[in-house]
DNA sequence: CCAGACATGTAACAGGTTACATGATTCG
DNA sequence: CGAATCATGTAACCTGTTACATGTCTGG
């Protein structure tokens, strides 16, 4: 309608939108730092969203009018931030197109092993090893979490949506962790058993060739 | 030793870099029209890098001087890449530091999940439907692959080294497809359980409240 | 020979990352 | 009471994304 087009109004919504949008409408007015730990307890596990975008992204949606921001009057003078009917509704909207992008599965472990073909067999081992420990602990970790849920009665400290939140982590983390682990024993034999054969091949063959 | 930093040499190499690299280092000289073909066919199934970032990323890492460009004399001009000694360097030295960094799994239909428990059932199910679908497909084409490679004799027109990226590509894709499609399916039921469990309430409750 | 797909590239913008900085609490 | 950790924020830089643009081949 009007010619001149309003400053910002045509800004695209980023999944760190939503993550802001979605967490003030169901944990009510927050400050950045509240919306850090409740990401650092859920899917901070496995989309890390570093603090000072927590501290970027309200104030762009402030500019969207979706969100609201308070300042503490005393010492502190926080910022608190609160999801606007605007907000609500563009969250809804979102929620109501089911994403089609396929998964991001960003694994610079992955990436090594895809060049370490060039590489002498140590060092292919050193990072299938590498990868086991670190997928192991991440497993050891959801599993503690999900036996912790299991053996306790009603709600505790957190709210019942943040317990969904978790429910939802614990059960892709672990799927994905046993996948992953799998996934890295699997090279880390496949490479062993290379470097056997190769081993063998050595001394059968007594230095004539090098396998 | 000399006062006057050079220009780039601190500037840090990313995740593309070292992609580049490393298929620089395999393939021997590209075009980026090559590296996009494949990232394509292998790791780009999981992590996508836009042919855009295929074709500035050679001229940077010529500026560090661990890649040399040369133009086609030709009517087409392409740009040809080929892969230095230090480069080489860089990448060996690379691979010899096995990451740390825990896998980045970015997960719009999880994001959306995260938040859907505010939203009615219907729309809980035509996320968690719409990522079943998507996994589904993912998971097939996979699977599809997996019979291609273990039906068939020597290698074909691509290299030995392509190969080895398929593999890891099929395998890792495979592990996380089914656990993707274990866990969007658990979440259906569960939401089809809940939806069929609330529905007997309202029936038996004859009105009385709300599910 | 035209249309569509494939191939090749560039530029602007903005979101995300990194680095810096410092005020409050807690614990020993 | 000092040290370590938690909490809070800002700013610059730069990568990655998006959008635009056009050239070249192939098949019908």
């Amino acid at each position: 309608m009007s010619i001149e087009r309003p400053t910002n109004t045509n800004a695209q919504l980023t999944p760190t939108s939503y993550l802001v949008l979605g967490l003030l409408a169901r944990e009510g007015p927050s400050t950045p730092y509240d919306l850090k730990r409740h990401v650092a307890a859920t899917i901070g596990h496995f989309w890390s969203f570093p603090h000072a975008l927590l501290y970027k992204e309200p104030p762009r949606l402030v500019e969207l009018g979706l969100v609201t921001e308070e300042r503490e009057q005393d010492g502190r003078r926080r910022r608190l931030f609160s999801i606007t009917d605007a907000g609500r509704q563009a969250l809804r909207a979102w929620l109501g197109r089911p994403a089609r992008q396929p998964t991001e599965l960003r694994d610079l472990g992955l990436l090594q092993l895809f060049f370490a073909d060039l590489e002498p067999t140590t060092a292919r081992l050193a990072i299938a090893g590498e990868q086991l420990t670190l997928h192991r602990a991440q497993l050891a970790g959801y599993e503690a979490g999900q036996r912790f849920e299991d053996g306790r009665d009603g709600p505790g400290a957190v709210s019942r949506s943040i317990e969904h939140w978790r429910g939802v982590t614990l059960r892709m983390g672990l799927l994905y962790e046993r996948a992953a682990v799998e996934f890295w024993a699997g090279v880390a034999t496949h490479v062993g058993i290379a470097d056997a054969a190769a081993a063998r091949v050595r001394a059968e063959d007594d230095g004539t060739r090098i396998a």
